[in-house]
DNA sequence: AGCACGCCGACT
DNA sequence: GTCGGCGTGCTC
């Protein structure tokens, strides 16, 4: 019996199954999917099963055993075997990756290397003293003490041996249980035989007497009866107690006790939505539903009505959100109307949490899971429906490899179990609400805020008359007078910093110098925490200069705005109220979301001032005005979607006001109040924003109209990396037909990141069916001519963004 | 990727 | 002579 394995090694001649002998004894257990350990070169690494054969092409001199089976049962299901295939071409990576990156990080393997002593004779003896009496130790601790040389030295000698261990991330975790064994009878018994000074055993026996449990937790034991360690010892030695090993999930807590599950009737336009998934659901159609909802309109109402029907079939459900660390609301309700059916899982669970949430979900122990991205890999049997909220997030897409879209999978998926897609948004991504309109996705319209609330009153300020009168302040006058009222009133006040593309950089008034890293083509951040400046893409810290570093004048000072200057200035303009503030500063910690919000809907702060974390899931009543202070720092980026992505924020933040009965007002900001994402976010209107920018996607030729794939090359030499892009460039423009306009090369946007310069190459195309098997060509240039030139090339098909 | 092999210049 | 630099090639 031979299986094909595919190894833990991300290396281009590597991605392709490698054949092994499964050894008599293993036999029986080998399956599709499933994890064993092989030797490979001279090393030993983890891989999958993905074929099980007789027969092989391979001279069966050269073959090798596999050594162990790690998992009993497959942690790959056939489906999700077959969607790497299909994740491999379809995003080019390895299918090493794209296994991997399905699976809990619990299951991925990390390799340690130890050196095992052969010849203790052969070594001298400061070396030897380094094994102490083991014959084992790890690499690091002669690393460490300096002896490199030395072993490389033994290495060669034979006296020394390199072994590869693979380290297992993460166990199930284990309580230790106490069991009682023996019959009352007995324990009677042993009662009356006990010494007389034996006190606190017989107190525990006797206690054990009356218990109606059987079995019972060391603190358990403790805090009843105050036993301790030798009285359990002793009764365990009398065979009345006896250990056990439980597995235990770790907990992670996320209901409070005064939380209930309110369920609310739906509207005409809610029922009518619900209807038609369901009408899928019950005929097991693969539909792709575009939920388009404006804020408030009950979206996750009805998400979760289409999961209970999904579980009344027996069905199970993936609902994704955007990153659910910063919804927590959103995961209770979810838990309060599923319970202990649902798995949660998102970048704030440990490593452990997550396996745990994972193992759930695989034993078939809950029927829902709430997640980000990566739960789109759920390894469920049987779905009856796939949610994307907020379907329009850019964090579906992951930026490194493999480069997937969650809405991709998620419809690949949903035509495997023949179960719905519902992606949902108030301000669907151009592709999605293009795709519904021509009937591709079948769209969902909810007009009606559920509560019937009125939408909040949205103002534009022009910032431009503010400054002209002479108003220097990030505050305008009227979202100051604003400000005043509500503080008056009691009701809190939301303010948004718009910060992506934009931050408080050091600018030399004389020359006009900015401060930039060193390392990337970027304007270091000012951070008033020890007065450093940061780059954002490679961590460089350096103190804050005080003469310019170009012309030496000493009128060098910070422009722009953080939020740590915004607080200040609050604290000028309203020293009364009380600000918490949001940020990557004070948000590091874990759990620290939780916490600020919850400060913040305990009404413990007037004002919660932040940036782009605070767009999504603030859900409290007593928020009634939301200010935007710099509403188009994200328009000025080059990139397709600026405009898009600063209208979606818009009406995300607008959404935070008056969700419920209190009247919301919204004041945005801005320099430019003319710009159609700007003016068009004030009416909240989605269908003319989206009639206009497709307009301009069609005249510049950007997606929905044309698709985009883009190949960046990078090179500490900026000659090199420019000569290989032209190279690339070219090679695509002579092989691609003619229906693919094939763009540069240019300078990336940031022109160099942590030393390398960037450059790229954009393909559009309506339609290109040899782009894929090109590509795969082009990289394989790549990788046998160029990359040992130190050139990286990177493709990304469908990129979110193109900087 | 990670490691061994092997060929060549620079030193004890 | 040998140490150690890195270019080349292989992994079932």
């Amino acid at each position: 019996m031979i299986v094909e394995v595919i190894v833990d090694v991300s290396a281009y001649p590597i991605d392709r199954p490698f054949d092994y002998i499964v050894p008599e004894e293993l036999k029986d257990l080998v399956e599709r999917g499933s994890r064993v350990h092989v030797p490979f070169g001279n090393r030993k690494v983890q891989g999958f099963i993905t074929n099980i054969k007789e027969q092989t092409d391979i001279d069966t001199s050269k073959l090798k055993e596999v050594q162990s089976i790690i998992d009993v049962e497959p942690v790959v299901t056939e489906e999700l075997l077959q969607l790497s295939k299909w994740m491999t071409n379809k995003t080019l990576c390895y299918e090493i990756d794209a296994l991997q990156v399905m699976l809990p990080a619990a299951l991925r393997a990390s390799y340690k290397k130890n050196i095992k002593l052969i010849d203790s004779n052969a070594v001298d003896e400061s070396f030897l003293a380094l094994f102490g009496k083991k014959d084992t130790i790890t690499y690091e601790v002669i690393e460490k003490a300096g002896y490199l040389r030395q072993m490389k030295k033994y290495l060669t000698q034979g006296s020394v041996q390199l072994e590869t261990v693979i380290k297992q991330h993460v166990k199930a975790k284990t309580i230790t249980k106490y069991n009682v064994i023996a019959t009352k009878e007995y324990i009677q018994n042993q009662i009356s035989n006990l010494a007389k000074n034996a006190v606190k055993q017989r107190e525990l026996m006797e206690w054990l007497l009356i218990q109606e449990q059987d079995s019972f937790t060391m603190e358990e034991l403790k805090e009843t009866v105050n036993a301790n360690n030798n009285v359990v010892k002793a009764l365990i030695e009398k065979n009345i107690l006896a250990l056990e090993k439980a597995e235990v999930y770790r907990e992670i807590t996320t209901l409070e006790h005064h939380d209930t599950d309110h369920r609310f009737q739906l509207t005409e336009e809610q029922s009518v939505a619900l209807e038609k998934i369901n009408h899928a659901q019950n005929h097991a159609e693969n539909t792709t539903f575009l939920l388009h909802g404006i804020t408030g309109s009950g979206k996750t109402e009805i998400y979760l009505n289409a999961i209970e029907n999904s579980i009344l079939k027996g069905k199970q459900a993936i609902m994704l959100v955007p990153e659910i660390s910063l919804t927590p609301q959103m995961t209770r309700r979810f838990k309060l109307r599923f319970g202990d059916e649902v798995a949660v899982m998102h970048s704030g669970l440990s490593i452990g949490e997550k396996y745990d949430e994972w193992r759930k979900i695989w034993r078939g122990e809950v029927k829902v899971v709430v997640g980000a991205r990566s739960a789109i890999f759920a390894p469920f049997k049987d779905l009856g429906v796939i949610i994307l909220d907020e379907e329009h997030e850019s964090t579906y897409k992951q930026e490194d490899n493999p480069r997937y879209h969650a809405r991709d999978v998620a419809i690949w998926r949903s035509e495997f179990h023949k179960c719905p897609v519902i992606l949902g948004s108030a301000t669907p991504s151009l592709e999605s609400y293009a795709r519904a309109s021509k009937g591709v996705y079948s769209l969902l319209t909810l007009k009606a805020r559920a509560k019937e609330q009125a939408l909040p009153t949205v103002n534009v300020v022009d910032m431009r008359v503010e400054l002209k009168n002479g108003n220097r302040s990030m505050f305008s006058v009227e979202l100051a007078d604003a400000i005043r009222e509500k503080l008056d009133r009691k009701e809190q006040i939301v303010l948004f910093l718009n910060k992506r593309g934009f931050s408080s950089f050091v600018l030399c008034r004389d020359c006009g110098t900015v401060v930039e890293c060193k390392n990337c083509d970027i304007s270091l951040t000012y951070h008033r925490s020890g007065e450093q400046l940061k780059c954002h893409y490679c961590g460089h810290e350096e103190p804050v200069p005080s003469i310019c570093p170009e012309c030496a004048s000493e009128h060098i000072r910070f422009f722009g705005t953080g939020t740590q200057k915004v607080e200040e200035e609050i604290a000028k303009l309203f020293p009364f109220a009380r600000v918490i503030r949001m940020d990557v500063d004070t948000t590091r910690t874990k759990g620290s979301h939780e916490r600020i919000l919850k400060q913040f809907g305990d009404g413990e702060a007037d004002i919660l001032l932040g940036t782009q974390m605070i767009a999504k899931g603030l859900d409290f009543p007593n928020i009634t005005l939301v200010g935007v202070l710099n509403a188009d720092t994200t328009l000025h980026l080059a990139d397709f979607r600026a405009a898009e992505k600063t209208f979606q924020l818009m009406t995300q933040v607008s959404g935070r006001a008056g969700r419920h009965d209190k009247e919301g007002k919204v004041y945005i900001q801005t320099y430019t109040p003319e710009h159609y994402a700007i003016e068009l976010s004030k009416l909240q209107m989605y269908e003319p924003f989206y009639h206009k920018e497709m307009l301009v996607r069609k005249q510049y030729e950007y997606p929905p109209f044309y698709y985009l794939t883009l190949v960046q090359i990078t090179h500490e030499n900026v000659m090199l990396a420019s000569e290989y892009a032209k190279l690339a460039t070219d090679w695509l423009r002579a092989n691609l037909s003619e229906q693919s306009m094939v763009v540069g090369p240019t300078a990336c946007a940031i022109s160099k990141i942590q030393n390398r310069y960037r450059y790229q190459c954009l393909i559009k195309y309506k339609k290109e069916p040899i782009l894929i098997e090109k590509l795969q060509q082009l990289i394989k240039i790549y990788r046998t001519e160029w990359m040992k030139k130190g050139i990286i090339l990177s493709i990304d098909l469908d990129p979110s963004t193109i900087l």
